[in-house]
DNA sequence: TAAAAATACTCCATAGGTATTTTAT
DNA sequence: ATAAAATACCTATGGAGTATTTTTA
């Protein structure tokens, strides 16, 4: 156990982010609101207290070190978990209270927000939700960060180390125009009665691409990279081929442009939509009512 | 993002966590080598900026309050984590350099450590381990709240979530006088083998005990408790009834007893005995080394 | 009344500011 | 020559001290 006080400042931590964002002492100065030879002074005061460079001062650029890495990475969780307990006492009385930054992704929220929204805000009056829209990639990193208190994602994808609730399972279909061979068949559709058939895919970074590919098993050659459920959609009811659809989106998409779709035969075909949240999340026992209530009003897809 | 200088300090944190361990300002106080009211002060202060009060401070004692607890964990933690980004510096030129504080289970430890320290020292000479020997859940604590650098324990056990590294599968088997009716058998050991035998177990918290109890489907009604294998086996060998061992333990332990030893059927008669550290502990490299120099080296058991 | 925390104030250590020098292109 | 970080030195905020009061069992 230490004795004196601690050797090192959240303070001298905030300034090593700053410049490790920033790369310039001066920039990262302003940023911080303080005069550049004040950070400079905590910063070596920082490096020599650990007894290593963090940053090399270079002709005309600052670089991060190999052990400043290290070091940049540790601050920025710390002061993470620094603000969580912040965040925590504040919320002690009423966690569902405030505003919560809740992240969802691009094939979940037109079809989940528009019915589930309003359940929430009468459910929880007092909790004003904050909504981002973005890919799984640049949620996680948003809620490492503390930028997000919660996201909306699926379980499929790459998402670390985070804590989660269920939401409900999302099984794919197969879409396609009413002329298209396969809309004939009755048994569900195999991975290969898709050779030769033109698949259209999400752009890159989408989740549901990767598992789109996956369950077709397919490697990715396709060319045509639609931005959008929606746009996917107006391409498979304009002939350009078929595309796998969640059926989450069915009510709002398949129906509106007249598509046919078909039941996939693999046990990959589905995706499980959970919330997450950072370990330790102050708001965890918010996040867990919350869940239920997702759980709850999820609208159950149509087949 | 925040602008302004990070509200509060870690020395805040060390107040908390002092009064928490204390539960008295004037012996947290003293523990920090401050004077109380300047102790009161800070606490005030950050009592101010989480917004809730962390201690009750009551007639003549001072309690942790429900938001509390979540406080003074969280600031543990931090003050962790802190520590080991000063350590990840410090070792970031040679994380093979200084002390390593490393703990293990009493059922490993005796039969481990002669054979696996010499090569430890030989193989890493700048490396001083400091070993400490315990049960499971105090090992794990130790090294949640930064006592420890590492630990060797059995995976089976509740360890929570730890980095780990495994070194060695290592199997159960019965161990008995050459007269016991069961030293005859000639296939391996099942549970239903062992109704009516007089089964001897080690005392409550070791790890290994709650395997066995699993392994024979026993409840527990057993009611003579060794503290160590040794004395179990000694037992044994006055006829007390039957054991089972780790197989680790046996080139020790039975072979000095002279007692006869049978394999057990049951998929679950082994343990898995892994190095374990805290997620990003700063000597993450330096210990998954160690754990490739343990896997080489760990004995095998002749069986 | 006694033991412990809170309050009142004083002080000084140190984070931060300004002015300047050094360094590297 | 110039742009950026380091150095020198001064200032002032706030953490820590001592003395004292308040609280309650």
């Amino acid at each position: 156990m230490r004795s004196g006080p601690h050797p090192f400042t959240l303070r001298q931590l905030q300034y090593v982010i700053a410049v490790a964002d920033e790369l310039s002492f001066r920039r990262a100065a302003e940023r911080c609101h303080v005069s550049q030879p004040s950070l400079s002074a905590q910063l070596a005061q920082l490096e020599e207290l650990v007894g290593v460079q963090i940053f090399e001062r270079d002709r005309r650029r600052v670089l991060v070190t190999a052990a400043g890495r290290d070091i940049v990475e540790r601050a920025r969780r710390l002061l993470v978990e620094a603000d969580d307990l912040v965040e925590a006492g504040k919320r002690a009385g009423d966690p569902l209270l405030g505003t919560l930054r809740i992240g969802i992704i691009p094939t979940i929220a037109p079809y989940l927000l528009p019915s589930v929204a309003p359940k929430l805000r009468a459910r929880f009056p007092r909790l004003t939700l904050a909504w981002r829209e973005d890919k799984t990639g640049v949620l996680i990193e948003a809620l490492e960060a503390g930028e997000l208190d919660t996201a909306l994602v699926a379980l499929e994808a790459e998402i670390g180390d985070v804590a989660r609730e269920i939401i409900a399972k999302d099984s794919f279909v197969l879409a396609m125009r009413l002329e298209h061979p396969l809309a004939r068949k009755s048994s569900p559709v195999e991975a290969s009665d898709l050779r030769g058939a033109e698949m259209l895919l999400l752009d890159d970074g989408h989740c549901f691409r990767d598992q789109a590919l996956e369950v077709c098993s397919m490697a990715g050659e396709c060319e045509f990279r639609a931005t959008s459920l929606t746009t996917l959609v107006q391409m498979v009811a304009g002939g350009a081929g078929v595309t796998l659809l969640p059926a989450l989106s069915l009510a709002t998409e398949a129906k509106r442009a007249r598509l046919r779709v078909r039941r996939m035969a693999s046990p990959k075909a589905h995706r499980t939509i959970a919330l997450v949240w950072r370990k330790r999340a102050p708001l965890e026992p918010a996040l867990r009512e919350l869940a239920g209530v997702l759980r709850e009003t999820f609208p159950v897809p149509a087949l």
